[in-house]
DNA sequence: GCACGTTTTGCACGTTTATGCAAGTTGTTA
DNA sequence: TAACAACTTGCATAAACGTGCAAAACGTGC
């Protein structure tokens, strides 16, 4: 494995967990705790973390305000976007992820929506909502994907007809379609698209043109695609993707 | 666990509670006071929070009410009791509630607890923990009760079997036992006592004695009682109910 | 192929940090 | 004031840390 590889992954489960343990890292890479803290050290160096005794978290809101805001703003404006689509009385089914979480909290108010999430900060949030029903599809909880899974997931979710689903994506590409980190998840997720009409999947710049290991649907059963206006958008519009282009 | 996440925690529960208590802490992190105290010291210099005898309480922070210090205060006391029946390793269902969600905040860590609840609020809370399994219980959710309910909340339930469950109480009474202002949630914490070897219910004082229309479990099926130490006690104690005192 | 420099990694060493315990002190309450 | 709980301080121990160094892997130029 290369080093820039593994940083990358730190770097990742840092964004996503917001802290890391370096002995948990030394056994998950097989390596000795000392390549770990100097891994760390060095990132910390560049910006990307922050030391602290047993590890590292995530760097204080402080150094890296102005991309943390830039892409909190970037799902806002997808999320504005994403909402346009729903009608009155709709049901729509919203999959886990922080760009899913600025749609949930952009729902428009007395829509008579009925909502079912799988993600239960999307859940809570939607519990103060009472111009709506919210279903909670249950399931065993990963903390890396922020997201019930499993069986039980799914049965929830196939009890369900949704005019809308709102899917969260690990990597979307023009030929490969959607794909995802894991297996439960591409299973869940492809489960949700299943019992939908419609697909939507609003997704920040950087992770167009990505892929992951697991297929979870093809291209040309995504009828919306959310995004800001970008040269990377092409490809999926060649594609004959539906594309929504956010302002 | 870090200690930086562990200050972070608390500094969450600061700004959450409004206050701290050490011994709660320590019991909760398993962890001596010593630590504890230490680790609200350098908050407390670093502007974070502000020491107070027995615990500490956010810097600037504006006072709670009396009523709602006070009730907050018998939650804490009767979710610190709570979690003391759990064992390493044991499977718990947490119904929806106040002082539920007061016995979830209160879980201890690495205890390797697998944790199922029908109630957003609380399965939000739990998000956050790495340390233990989570299973959110979906269905319907209900605004008024906080919960899921419905048959997919019961069917969600009877895949499980629990070693404990902890029961939210609208009414308890003596004689009649549990009750319930909702059909719809009488089934579902009847479903939930099913699949449980045993139940408890914490529950403040101003509820003992009271009933409720829709019957959800004889008292000889409550295992624990979890109240303040109160004359109204008495009678079930009497009624044969093995009562737990918080303290 | 071979010499050379660079990068990566693990190990040894001394240092720092976190934690619990013991002893003595201070604050709270009856 | 007496009893008790909470507190501070000092100390011991174990874990994590940083640094320096050497071995191995790798690419590069001759």
């Amino acid at each position: 494995m290369l080093t820039a590889q593994r940083k990358q992954i730190i770097q990742n489960e840092l964004s996503r967990a917001g802290r890391v343990v370096a002995r948990d890292l030394a056994q998950r890479f097989d390596l000795s705790e000392d390549t770990i803290r100097r891994d760390l050290r060095q990132m910390a160096s560049a910006g990307l973390c922050q030391r602290v005794y047993g590890g590292a978290v995530a760097p204080s809101a402080g150094g890296l305000t102005d991309r943390h805001d830039h892409l909190a703003d970037e799902k806002q404006r997808l999320a504005r976007a994403a909402v346009t689509l729903l009608q009155p009385g709709q049901t729509v089914m919203i999959d886990a992820g922080s760009t899913n979480t600025a749609i949930a909290r952009a729902l428009p108010v007395n829509m008579n929506l009925t909502v079912a999430t799988n993600a239960p900060d999307i859940a809570q949030i939607l519990t103060g909502r009472a111009d709506l029903r919210l279903i909670v599809l249950g399931g065993h909880y990963h903390p890396d994907l922020g997201a019930c899974l499993g069986p039980e997931t799914r049965a929830a979710t196939a009890t369900l007809q949704a005019d809308w689903l709102f899917l969260g994506t690990c990597g979307l590409d023009p030929t490969v379609g959607v794909t995802g980190f894991d297996a439960g998840e591409a299973e869940v997720k492809a489960t949700m698209a299943a019992f939908s009409d419609r697909t939507a999947i609003a997704v920040t710049g950087e992770k167009l043109g990505t892929t992951a290991p697991f297929p979870i649907l093809r291209l040309d059963r995504v009828h919306r695609l959310i995004a800001l206006d970008q040269p990377e958008l092409i490809p999926f519009v060649d594609s004959g993707v539906s594309v929504l282009a956010a302002d």
